[in-house]
DNA sequence: TATGAATGAGAATTCATTCAT
DNA sequence: AATGAATGAATTCTCATTCAT
C-alpha cells in the first residue's frame, strides 16, 4: 500500500475528527477517546500516528497553516497594483475560509494558546511576514501605518465577519464579501 | 466582617485567578486546584462560592461582560454625530481593553465556547443589540452594509489590533489607536 | 445554667438530627454538616460536644441502647411465670419501638457495623445476656433450644414485623402485636 | 476472548469485592479504590463496567436478589401440603444463606437503604409477592394473620438466627436449623 | 497494523475537622 | 459557648496512554 504520497485513511480520519472537536470544544475539553470515536478508530490507533495529544494538535495546526499559506501566497502576480493585490488577498482568504471554515476557526483559536510548540508558532509568523512584505512593497499606496498594523486590521476585520457569520448575525455571501473588501480597502488605502 | 457592600476577598481572589488562568490556558486546560493555588485559597473554598467550575466561568464572563457593557453604553451624548459616536465607541473600547486586557481577551475567547450557558450568551447579545441600534440611528452616514456587518468589521479590526499587540507585532499606543480609529472610520463611513 | 442534670438543648438537637440521618442514610453517607443543618447549629458546635463523627454515633448508640435496656429490664416481677415474662418482654419491646421507632431501627442497623467501638458492642451484649438469663430461668417451659437461639427467633421475628411495617406491607397495631406475640410464644414454648 | 456466555473475569472480581466491602462497611463507607484494590484491578476499570458506584450497588443487589428468587421459587411441588411447602421454603432459605452468606447479609442490609433504585426495590417486592401467594394458597392451615405478617415473622426469625450466628452467639448447623424450622412452624400454623 | 480493555495519575468535588471571631 | 468560613485530605470519576491480542 502506497503510504508515501497518500496519507493513511485512518490518519486522515483522525485529523478530521480532532480538527472538528478541538475547534468546537477546545483542546483541553476534548478527550482523546472521543476523537477516536468520531474518527471510527480505536483510541490506540491515534497513538500509532501521533505521539501524544499535543503532537496531534500541532500536526493539525501546521498542516492547515501550510494550506492557508499556500492559498494566500501562491502565484501572486508580480506586476499587480496594491489594490489588486489586496483584492486578491481578501478573495483568497475568503476562498480558504469558505472551503475550510472549521480549519480557519481552528487556526484562529489555537494560535493564542499555550498548546502550540515553537515550530507551529513559526509557521504562523512566516505567513505574517509574507503579508508584511506584500504590504511593504506597496507602502506608498497605504495609510501611514506599519504593515503589521494594517494586517492586524484587515485580518481582524475578516475574522470579525466570519465570527458574526458563525453566530448567525450576518450571512457572509459573495456580495457582503465584496462590499466589505471595498470597505476595508478604504481603511488601509492612503 | 462587612459582606454586604463588598464581595468576600477570597471570592475576588478566586475570580481574579480564574480569569487569568482561563484566559491563558483555556477552560478545559485549567485545573481547579491551580486556580486555588494562584488565589492562595484551599481548593474546597472555591466550591463555597461557586457550585462548579462551569458556574465559575459563567460568573466571570457575566461580570466582565457587564463591565464592558457599562463602559460602552453609559452616558452617550444623544446629540452627537455619527462620527463622534464612532470615535466615542472606539475610545471606550480602547479604554476598557487597556484597563482590563486579560478580561477583554477572556470575553473574546470564551464567547465562542460551549462552556457558556444561555444567560451568558444573552449578555453578549444584549451588547451587540445596543451597538446595532447605535449604528442604525446614524445609518445614513454609513456605508450600505447591515449594522451587524459594520459592527463585525469594527470590532474585528479592534480585536485584530489587540491580538497583534499581545503577540508583540505592534505597540498599541495612543497614536496607533487614533490612527486606526481614523482608518476604520473610513471603512464604515459612506 | 444547670448542665449536670439536663443536657444542653444543642447537644440534644445534634443527637436527634444525627439519629434520624444515620438511620435513614447510613453512617458513611451522612455528612456532618448536614447533621448540623438539621440540628440548626453550626457544624463547629458538633465538635464542642463530640470529638468526632465516630464518637457521636457511639454516643447515640449507647444512649439508646441504655434506654432500651432500661425499658426491657426494669422492675421485672420475680414471681411471674415464663409465659407472663415473655408477654411482658414482647410488650416492652413493642412499647419501646412504638415510642422510639427511629432509635429502634438505628440500634438494629448499627449493631452490625464496624463503626461501633468495643464499649458500644458490650452494651448490646449486656442486654442479650439479661435476656438469656431470663429465658434460662424458665428453661423448663421452653423448647429445647439454647436461650440464644430462642432470643434470636423472638427478636428476629419482632424486627421482621417492624420492617414489614416500615415498608408498608403490614400495619403493626395493638391487635397484630398481640396476635404475633401469641404466635411467637407457640414457637418457643415447649 | 469469549465474552458471550461468560461475564468478564474483571467484572466478576469487582462484583465480588464490592459485595464483600459493602456488606462489611456499608455503602457510604466503602471507597471505590478500596473495591478496586480488593478486586485487583485499577480503579478506572470499575467505571468501564459500571457507570457509577450507585449503579454498581444496584447491579449487585439485583443479581443476588435474582439468585435468591430463583432458589426460593423454582420447581415448587404443586401438590405439597402447607407444612411441606413451609419446610421447603425454610430449607431453601437456609441453603441459599449457607451458600452465599455475604450475599444474604448484603440483601438484608441494603434493602432498607436509600441507595437502591426503583427497579432494585421492585425485585424484592416481586419475591415477597410470590411468598405471599404461597402462604395464601394454604391459608386454611395458617394462623389467622395476613400472609405479609406471617412472612415477616418467618423471614425475621430466620434473619435473627443468621445474625446471632454471625455474631457468634449460636452455631447455625443442620440440627438447629431443623429445630428452629419446627419452632417457627408452630408460630404460623393454625 | 489496529484495537479497545486496562490502568493509574490526575481531575472535579465533597466533607470531617479546625479556628478566628 | 457558638459559629460557619476555610481547609486539604479523601472521594468519585475521567482520560491520556499503554499493551496484549
Amino acid at each position: 500500500m502506497q503510504n508515501t504520497l497518500q496519507e493513511s485513511q485512518k490518519k486522515l480520519a483522525i485529523e478530521e475528527a480532532a480538527l472538528e472537536l478541538f475547534t468546537r470544544q477546545g483542546f483541553g475539553s476534548t478527550p482523546v477517546p472521543s476523537i477516536a470515536e468520531r474518527a471510527k478508530v480505536g483510541s490506540g490507533t491515534i497513538y500509532r500516528y501521533f505521539e501524544s495529544k499535543e503532537e496531534l494538535v500541532n500536526y493539525i495546526f501546521q498542516h492547515w497553516q501550510e494550506q492557508l499559506h499556500q492559498v494566500l501566497t501562491e502565484n501572486y502576480s508580480e506586476h499587480a497594483g496594491s489594490r489588486q493585490k489586496f483584492n486578491e488577498l481578501w478573495n483568497r482568504l475568503a476562498f480558504f475560509q469558505s472551503k475550510h471554515p472549521v480549519a480557519f476557526d481552528f487556526l484562529e483559536m489555537m494560535y493564542y494558546t499555550p498548546h502550540l510548540n515553537k515550530e507551529s508558532k513559526n509557521r504562523r509568523v512566516r505567513l505574517l511576514k509574507f503579508l508584511t512584505q506584500l504590504l511593504h512593497e506597496g507602502k506608498d499606496d497605504f495609510r501611514a501605518l506599519s504593515p503589521d498594523a494594517l494586517i492586524a486590521i484587515v485580518w481582524g476585520a475578516f475574522v470579525g465577519l466570519v465570527r458574526a457569520s458563525t453566530t448567525g448575525r450576518i450571512k457572509l455571501d459573495e456580495s457582503l464579501l465584496a462590499q466589505s473588501r471595498e470597505a476595508i480597502w478604504q481603511a488601509i488605502a492612503k
